[in-house]
DNA sequence: CATGAATGAGATTTCATTCAT
DNA sequence: GATGAATGAAATCTCATTCAT
């Protein structure tokens, strides 16, 4: 009714397609994806689709940024408790992998990095966001390290370190996201991780 | 014209298609790839791409099992070194870390790597393939553990979060293989890899 | 703001419009023009379009309905000296003849031709006006020969003619209004045209 | 059957393909004619059309060359019996007269010229071919002229204005190929043709 | 009355696949 | 066994037209 509403209906079609032409891509890859059924999914016609994004490789550049940037957001909140890690680190730096291990396998992200995998040779721009998570975390090392928490000398590959130890093992681990991981696994994943990591850099 | 060159020429033939299938594949993934195409490619018409292999689905599977094989065995071939790694493991891990990834950031290997990504949830089947890498490399440090060289508890986590701590960084280094990453960057990863991993697993 | 001014308005907007649809036909033919350009190029929103001309067959129709009027009129004004020609009947048929090549050698005029005969077999009505500019010219014609300036015994045949010898030429010359022609040669044209014109009716 | 018979084949297909063609354009014009329709006149699947021409621009192209051509053949035809006229010349300037006039009122010679206008300006190359059949009809003029039949200056103009003569009163006549004319307004526009012709460039 | 948004229908084009030779 | 030719099916995208505001 009012003008604000009517933008909201807007922007939310747009969001509902961007939501549908994600789920579409990861279930069938960008070629395999027919715009029809992405407006299938979403509840409206083909051409909605094609007023709202241009076509359909801009579809799915905005899908793809939409639901990384998304997950970016998650990943970092997930990192945010390492601001105050108390007084166990190893404690800490576990929680903390077992909630970047449980985001990093969930379905949408599995989707997430194999369209981006995928496409990343016909969509260069999709690969060259910085990774703000590997800055993030070597923010908090380099943290760490002038609290004398840790002896890290290069904060950045640490991080680099860190992650790839937490993440490396679930490519073979789960036949690249196509077998779930039990989360007894998982776990035991992230602690594996923390423990070669901080035999590593424990100061 | 005898028997025998006939059947040479038959396979030749044969493998002739699937290295041009992979190549074209690896240029514009599963779906736009045309096995027009590829025969042009493999210099033949496109009947006789059917008739070798049945259709564009086996076309890309064996394709892909080929390429899959090729790269395995330059892997396995890499980390043979160990088997007499002299006096010096640190070097030898290095060495061998060099050429790991040297192989890793090979254009193919990102190629294949991006089809299997891409294509592993319409294709279960490639994903399947234990990893005879991290196995061998895993043999290599229970046994370096045997003899004292190294302290490794359990050998195929060792070898995973070695291979991670390896490969892991590369995605974000080389915007997904996009970028080509210069010889000395690639060392110093590796040398940064091993000494991570022999901090956390020296004896 | 008042009524003579609101309809004054609703007046000048259709006539936007339809010039706006000439202008897009011309340029791109009936069927590759689309309302959506149209409406651009007037500066209103498409269903405006819809609200003054009810569909694109209608659009068509008056637009170029409009247009033929618009050059129709500016013919017959060409043919009007004629009236009062003075004592040299070959310089006014000249005079006469180079204004309405110059007419007929518009940018404008070629589309109008163009469009007619491009759309006469789906538009039938298009090609129903009676041709007012040769009766027009037969008048004066029949008027010379009373005048005994000329020898016509049928005024319409040779209105016909003389309108055949200046425009026929032009077709192959300009490529059907593709190249122009140097306003010489238009000269060169009526002049060779009223030559032959006289020749076969002087008196 | 034969090497010989395939070959006919693929070509007879070609040829009926263009055939088809000109007759759906000729019906609907380009834009609305639609591919699919061409393939059904030529009895075969629309793929075949794309195989054989490579696109619609393309098929529309080879479709007009190939009209274009016969209808030129047969006009070139059509003056040759001026390489011997007989005593009569204006007998024979008549018989070609009504010749070039029927074929000029032939549905597809009025087709050929409504899609020639139609397009010209998206397919420019269309209107660049030479007015062979002018220049033939310049060359009759200027034997005659050495001969003393006639006293032509410019045999160029003489046949342009010929031809104008001729068919320029056709339009109007028939609506542009709309109403049909005729047989007996064919002859009597050919004969006032040839008696103003004549009147102008009589020796 | 003007418009932003939505849509049903349809156009061109591509491609995996199969015959017939 | 190899190939030129043909095709059924489907995908992307466009456009005339209509609601709802």
């Amino acid at each position: 009714m009012s003008v604000k509403t009517a933008s909201h209906g807007r922007i939310d079609k747009r969001q509902a397609i961007l939501a549908a032409a994600f789920t579409v891509f990861a279930r069938q890859g960008y070629s395999q994806a027919c715009v029809q059924e992405i407006a299938q999914e979403a509840g409206v016609a083909k051409p909605t689709v094609y007023n709202h994004l241009n076509d359909k490789e801009n579809l799915f550049r905005e899908a793809m940024t939409e639901a990384s940037a998304e997950l970016t957001g998650a990943l970092l909140a997930a990192v945010e408790p390492l601001r105050d890690p108390g007084d166990d680190l190893r404690a800490a730096l576990v929680a903390v992998g077992d909630r970047l291990l449980e985001l990093y396998c969930e379905e949408r992200s599995w989707a997430l990095r194999r369209l981006l995998y995928a496409e990343v040779a016909r969509f260069p721009e999709l690969g060259c966001g910085v990774d703000k998570l590997t800055e993030a975390l070597a923010d908090r090392f380099a943290r760490f390290s002038l609290q004398g928490k840790l002896d890290v000398q290069e904060p950045e590959v640490a991080a680099e370190q860190f992650l790839a130890l937490l993440t490396g093992p679930m490519d073979n681990r789960t036949a690249f996201g196509t077998r779930p991981a039990p989360a007894a696994e998982l776990h035991s994943v992230a602690e594996s991780a923390v423990r070669t990591f901080l035999s590593a850099f424990a100061s």
